[in-house]
Order: structure tokens, then C-alpha cells, then sequence
DNA sequence: CGGCAATTTGATATCCATCAATCGGTGTGG
DNA sequence: CCACACCGATTGATGGATATCAAATTGCCG
């Protein structure tokens, strides 16, 4: 399915080798590269740029499932098609890899099939996250949680290992608000409108519509109820920073 | 974390044989199995009764991300402990094992290794499912959509390979109103009402409590959205049923 | 500068939550 | 066996959050 392969503690690139000859293409804002239904024969990388992997409803609802980012891919089912479609969201660059060629080195090296394993846990755990976010969060908490969210993908994506790094008092929002809302099982109105809360109380100022600056992170934290998406996961501040 | 072991249509039951010689538990309503927060030492195998899973934020919200039924099984995560809750929702029997057994034996043996890779995906499906339910659906679809549920999970445990039988007009529905309810990402009384609307709409019949009786399977499929948890899952009826 | 699309904002409607009362089953003690 | 208490479920009345519909504004691209 989706998956995260990059984060700032643990060693990477177990794997990855499979994408380092494998063709790369080119994507326009929109460009379609999995289209729900078909035959699930490729797996892809994210080298760059901002994906989005949706289901939609045969009556036209659409769920945002996963944002991708660079060094995460997608692609791989347990079924022989795709249920879910992938698409651009800014301009990106992919490589392509025949799903094969991944089934064959998973089979072939354990230590690679092992750190596979792995990751899908921490997928897992990222989806039981969105879960909670979902069901039980208000719709400017699920805002409060996204903006974080941004915020930690810039991290990894940038290599900013300081949280302090004055480069994230800036949040880079490539997605449209209904794109946003699709994500957050919310209307794009509500989007505007949780993020003029959201000013309002001061967390955050909006400087044009996909540049957001955080003015008060511990208030944002708190009122997202998490700290941040490293994991292990932490619902509290880490020691050593204030609470 | 939770895993569906059982399918109609896969072999199974690849490592579960390290649960043969495992010690079990019995298990009262409400007992407790994993908290939250606790280091992850051991993985448990369902061998009867329902189960559920769940997280609770420090405001006291809760969601219960899954429940779990025969041949299921829970435990295992990324980290060193668990994020989530398992307590009984019936009286329950399970079978107890040191997570370092299973790690060893997925380790030694790359047929189990792929066999959990492969439920992995499986899993992952399923949670998405939920995302979907969660983000896109109503409250009355989302209560059609965990019936059907309930009664695939009833298939399963039953072997009751006939979609048709008359057992199946039946739902056993072993939990609380509140426990579907934090499922749902819904309240306890949107719930009553919910299967209270579905019966003014000739759905089904509430014979107790804990037993429903579908009167129009299709219709009710119909407002779900989806045929069954089958996998490959179908959004529409099978080629030969009556759509 | 003009025109189109995305976003924001406003007014209203709908759905679900909340608060409160009643119902119904279950277990206990008289 | 019945009265009572308790707990979960249901139902009712009301409130609040988000959706919907519509208009105004902003931003973007030619």
C-alpha cells in the first residue's frame, strides 16, 4: 500500500536499491499514476514532490487515505488490483518499478522482507493514528494534527533534525483545502474555517493560502493532543522540553 | 498490532503453530490483556469469544480501532510497547505467547514471514475501509456497514461457507451500544437510533438487544456501500447474485 | 489588466451530540 | 414469587458543530 520509508531513527534504505535503476517519471500537477481496479503491477518512489492516494465511493465520496512524500511508496496490495488511485498533487518525480522485481528481492533477501515487515507496522500505526483522528477529534483538532503532520513530513523530507529549526516556524501546505478535507472527512469550508480559528486564537497566521506560520507550537501540540509523529509516538512532551 | 488470521479463501494457519503448545487464558467480560503504555512482550491468538481493541486519549476519548474474533490475533508492534488497550467484550479464551517466539520463528522460517507479510496487507485494507467508513459515511451507513461486518466475522468463525445460510439471517451483535458507538465514531444514543431507523426503513428486527434479524440483506448492502469483507473486497454484487 | 478557479465568508439547514427521562431486563433480598 | 434497585438501552427535547447553498473575495495565469 502506502508506505513510510524515511524517518530521522531508524537506518533506511533496506530495500530501496530495487528503485536505484528503475525508470523515473515526470508528473504534472493531477497526473494520474494508479487508477483503482487496475492490474497492481507496478510499485513506485516518491523522489519528489506531494502524491495523494484516495478511494472514492460509487457515489462520488472521496476519502483521501494517504498524502506521499519524498522516499515513501506505494503500490504493493494483497489483491491482484488496486482499490485506491494515486495522483500528483504538486509537480513530483517518480521511480517505477515492475511489483515483481520487489516480490522477488522480498523473497530472495530476509534481512530486506524483514525491514519491509517493519515498516508495514508503522503504517499501521500511522493509519490507527488517522483512525483516532477521525472518529474521535473535533474538526479543528483533526487541523491542529494536520498542520503537525506537514510539519513533520517537511522535517524528514528537508533532514531537519532540530524540531527548533527556524525553517519550521514555516508550514508548506502544497494541497488544496479540499484535498484537506477529503483527508480529514471534513468540507472544504470547514477547512477555511477551522484555519481562521485557528488564527483567531493565535496559533497559527496564514500568510497566502499554502504557507502557514505557527505561532504557538506548544498550543498547537497541545491542542492536537500529540507531540509529534517520530516514533515512537509521543502524546507528551519529550523530557527535557517544557510541557 | 491486529491481525485477521481467518479468510474463506486463503491458506492459513501458516505459524499459528506456535500457539499450539502456548498456555491459555480464560477470559472474563471487561478483563484486560494489554494496556497501553505496557513494554509489548507477548502476542495473543483468539481461540473463541470477541475481544476489542482501543486507544484513549488523555482527555478520555475513546476509540475502539478494532475488535477481534477467532483466530485473530494482537500483540505485536513496531515499538517497544503498546500504544493500544485489549480487554474481552464476552468471555473469551486465548492463547498466550512470548513475542520473542514469534519474532524468532518469522525470523528462521521465510514461509511464515511472507504468510504475515501478506496479512499485513490484509489488515491494512481493512483499517482503510474503516478510514473510509469514518471520513465519507453517515451515521446509518456507517451502523449497515458494521453489521455486515458482524456477520462476516460470524461466517468465519461458524465456517459457514454458504452466503445464504439461514443462520446468517441472524446477527449476534456481542458488544455495547457504547463500544459500536466509540467504533462508529458515533454516540451510544446515535447508535439506538440508528438501528431504530433501520428497522422503520423494514432493514431489520431488533429481537434483543444483542440479536438482530435482517429482513433485506440487499438493501442493506445497498446502503453500505459494499457487497462484503470478502477479499478481494467488492463494491457491488458478485457476477451470477442478483444486483 | 482581465478572467477563471480556489478560497473565504455569510446565512441557513441538517445531522449528530448532549442532557434528561423512561423503559426493560437482570439479579437480589424479602 | 414479587418488590426493588441497578445498569444498559431507548426515546424525547434541545443545542451545537458541521454541511449546504450562495455570494464575495483573493489569488493565479494568461
Amino acid at each position: 500500500m502506502l508506505f513510510r520509508m524515511r524517518t530521522l531513527d531508524l537506518p533506511q534504505d533496506v530495500f530501496l536499491d530495487i528503485f536505484d535503476a528503475a525508470p523515473v517519471r515526470d508528473l504534472e500537477p493531477g497526473e494520474v499514476i494508479i487508477s483503482a481496479g487496475e492490474p497492481a503491477t507496478q510499485v513506485f518512489n516518491i523522489l519528489s514532490g506531494v502524491l495523494r492516494v484516495t478511494r472514492t465511493g460509487t457515489d462520488g465520496r472521496r476519502q483521501v487515505l494517504s498524502f506521499l512524500f519524498r522516499d515513501n511508496f506505494v503500490g504493493l496490495t494483497a489483491t491482484e488490483s488496486y482499490f485506491f488511485s494515486v495522483e500528483a498533487v504538486t509537480h513530483a518525480r517518480v521511480s517505477c518499478c515492475p511489483r515483481r522485481q520487489l516480490d522477488e528481492r522480498l523473497a530472495r533477501d530476509p534481512k530486506a522482507e524483514r525491514a519491509f515487515l517493519n515498516m508495514m507496522f508503522r503504517v499501521i500505526e500511522d493509519i490507527l493514528d488517522v483512525v483516532y483522528s477521525l472518529g474521535q477529534r473535533t474538526a479543528i483538532e483533526r487541523l491542529a494534527v494536520f498542520l503537525l503532520y506537514l510539519r513533520h513530513w517537511r522535517r524528514l523530507t528537508d533532514n531537519l533534525a532540530d524540531d527548533n529549526d527556524p525553517a519550521l516556524r514555516e508550514i508548506q501546505v502544497p494541497m488544496s483545502r479540499e484535498d484537506i478535507a477529503d483527508f480529514l472527512g471534513l468540507k472544504k469550508e470547514t477547512v477555511s474555517r477551522s484555519f481562521r480559528d485557528l488564527e483567531e486564537r493565535g496559533l497559527i497566521r496564514r500568510l497566502d493560502t499554502h504557507r502557514i506560520r505557527v505561532d504557538d507550537l506548544k498550543a498547537l501540540r497541545h491542542l492536537a493532543g500529540i507531540w509529534d509523529f517520530a516514533s515512537p509516538r509521543r502524546l507528551t512532551a519529550p523530557p527535557g522540553q517544557p510541557a
